[in-house]
DNA sequence: CGTGTAAGGAATTCTGACACG
DNA sequence: CGTGTAAGGAATTCTGACACG
């Protein structure tokens, strides 16, 4: 795994990288839109990958787009994702037999 | 700048990805082989290069090596970087005359 | 709905020192 | 020299709740 998907930024940290408050970034984990691991004591920890994604959510917001919206979109996406790659072991599958 | 020289990671974490104590770590900046940075509240903030660099020293260590001949060897490399840039720079001025 | 805030507690980190060697 | 540890304090983060709207 690449140094962008790793999980060690605390939420101070990713509160300044973003300009988003904690509280926002605490409630978009709330609202299924980031994932982020934590530390045996419980503190939350982020990747580079989430900086990214929480400016983008950010966007979405300020461009008037509600939460459940966005975790729509972003479902969809992964739905997408699926099929082609199932599409693909399908292909891979037949080619066998 | 990338993520890997992005000073974003607190002390605990680079512990559990480098194996070292915190102890370690805050002893090794001591002695000038690494350098964090700080939060405003002073704790200190690490990048993914400075974990790789923990690892060379900890070998380093491991193989009877002491922190002032480490600092020795990194001041060299420095040294000689500088040199080729001077050289590099020199000879493009040159070229300009 | 999305965000701010005060509250109390827990986890995290800091420094300087003593210890061993 | 390099590292462990106990000590006391400060910075950081956590949760659940109230507020506004």
């Amino acid at each position: 795994m690449s140094y962008k998907e790793k999980k060690v930024i605390s939420i101070g940290v990713i509160s300044e990288l973003t300009g988003l408050s904690e509280r926002q970034i605490r409630y978009y984990e709330e609202r299924k839109l980031i994932f982020p691991e934590r530390s045996k004591g419980g503190t939350r920890k982020y990747s580079f990958h989430d900086v990214e994604k929480l400016v983008d959510i950010a966007n979405k917001i300020e461009d008037g787009m509600q939460t459940f919206e966005i975790r729509r979109e972003e479902m969809k996406k992964a739905d997408i994702r699926n099929k082609m790659l199932r599409g693909q072991l399908n292909a891979a599958f037949k080619m066998r037999k």
